[in-house]
RNA sequence: GGGGGAGUGUCCCGAGCGGCAAAGGGGGCGGACUGUAAAUCCGCUGGCUACGCCUUCGUAGGUUCGAGUCCUACCUCCCCCA
């Protein structure tokens, strides 16, 4: 990447100001390209989970500012990649999926998609398409002779995700081994369906895009271009987007907006710019005067930062809803009717409902033993007050407004309200 | 085809003279300290109707009072010879 390329479109300066881009095959193509107000674009996406994470929001947020600026964005759900199975950064092969179980994954995706981009017939309006739709319709000796004979094995050996495997002697299936060829064709073909001209995704993505490239030009396509945004790491090192409780989904019915805000309010000090600038649309003057706060002072640029993200994807309403909520839980130490929380049968209560089984139902501790264990480290709270008899039930004094407070440890907070 | 080695607590790595719910890490969770951060320190890290019971060491059998540990077969992977 030239270190004093200066981009003209709107398209790149952001995406370079804010940090998006890892490795681009031409930028200065891609800049005319989107100067020209013609850029289509796409990125892939697996259909191997019912929704999607924190992991894939670079990878939303740049189809994003696509569609802000004037370019047409695709996304493109791996319906029939999916049944192949990416070989890029697994150990392992990864288990084949049913087609029903694809077909559901991707109606959950394709409902987070649309909070975030807006999908239509206009010129700078999404589509979403799936490339079963031409992947499946292949005939496999023509497509053999007419993209296979333009692979070459010697490089396709040279990949890393071959490599990789290759090397650790670890298996790696004929079918896998396709993978590559079936995504480089997708570019193609949706270059030939809909002008597209740039694959965007993760740098673990990079090989396979150039595959693309590479085959568009032996099949005389336009000039493709390949851009990839860095892989997201926290700064202690983890991979973004889990936690201990599992993946940082999207949609709300996998994951409350209260967690989803706390999993942001709770970044590190030092992540703090980068989501912004990643997470977020402030300006980035206004990027630069949160990220410069210091000490205490950058809670405040966290909540802004959790404010901000939460609002993308569950709108600005329930954001702030998720705001008020912790600043009464942390802040005041009231009660705030809207935690996370799941609905008990009055009668329940009346019968003597023990905390164990209590803990265990509002999926705070995963089984009793765990929850005794938690009691004996002083991490399980009623109303706030910690729990020190295990064999103690709750009863019709606890409840207060309607609901019983259930708290794991200082953060995690669920209500159980008597129906 | 022949010879040798490996598969351990369902997050990962990894010890394990026949008495083992199984050492030690990492990760995670909880507690203390803080700023709902980081670093640090401490505790926990199979399940249950719980001073007891049940299920775990690739799979299936066997020897034994008793098996992760010994024997047999099978599966998977690695190494050497052909």
């Amino acid at each position: 990447m030239s270190e004093d390329f200066r981009p003209r479109s709107e398209f790149l300066q952001t995406l370079l100001l804010r940090g998006y881009v890892h490795q681009c095959s031409d930028l200065e193509g891609v800049d005319a390209k989107a100067q020209s107000g013609e850029l289509v674009a796409y990125i892939g996406f697996d259909c191997t989970a019912p929704s999607l994470h924190v992991g894939s929001l670079v990878q939303i947020m740049m189809l994003r500012w696509l569609q802000k600026t004037g370019g047409k964005p695709i996304a493109l759900m791996g319906g029939g990649t999916t049944q192949v199975g990416d070989p890029s950064g697994k150990d392992e092969s990864r288990k084949i999926l049913s087609l029903e179980a694809i077909e559901a994954n991707k109606a959950g995706i394709a409902s987070v998609f649309s909070k975030f981009i807006a999908f239509g017939e206009e010129k700078t309006e999404a589509l979403m398409v799936d490339n079963a739709e031409w992947l499946t319709a292949l005939k496999y000796v023509d497509f053999l002779r007419d993209v296979g004979r333009h692979f070459s094995v010697n490089r396709m050996m040279a990949m890393d995700s071959v490599k990789l495997r290759l090397e650790r002697d670890q298996e790696l299936s004929f079918l896998e081994f396709n993978y590559m060829c079936l995504q480089g064709y997708d570019f193609v073909e949706l270059n030939r369906r809909y002008g597209c001209a740039l694959q965007m995704g993760g740098s673990d993505q990079w090989g396979n895009i150039i595959t693309g490239l590479d085959l568009g030009r032996r099949l005389g396509t336009p000039q493709l271009y390949a851009l990839t945004s860095p892989l997201l790491t926290t700064a202690s090192g983890a991979k973004m987007g889990k936690t201990a409780q599992g993946a940082v989904w999207l949609n709300e019915d996998m994951l409350p907006v209260f967690d989803y805000w706390q999993f942001w309010r709770n970044c590190e000090d030092r992540d703090v710019g980068r989501f912004l600038k990643l997470f977020t649309e402030l300006p980035l003057d206004e990027v630069v005067r949160l990220e410069s706060l210091g000490g205490a002072e950058i809670n405040e640029a966290k909540k802004i930062l959790a404010t901000e993200a939460t609002s993308m994807a569950h709108g600005r309403a329930a954001a702030l809803l998720a705001e008020e909520a912790a600043r009464k839980t942390f802040e005041e130490g009231a009660l705030a009717e809207s935690l996370p929380s799941i609905n008990i049968d009055a009668a329940e209560i009346e019968a003597g409902l023990g905390v164990l089984a209590a803990f265990v139902k509002a999926g705070l501790v995963a089984s009793t033993s765990e929850a005794r264990r938690q009691i004996k480290g002083g991490g399980l709270r009623v109303n706030d007050a910690a729990v020190s008899d295990e064999r103690a039930a709750l009863a019709r004094g606890d409840v207060a407004s309607g609901v019983i407070k259930l708290s794991l440890g200082r953060k995690r907070h669920v209500l159980l309200k008597l129906v």
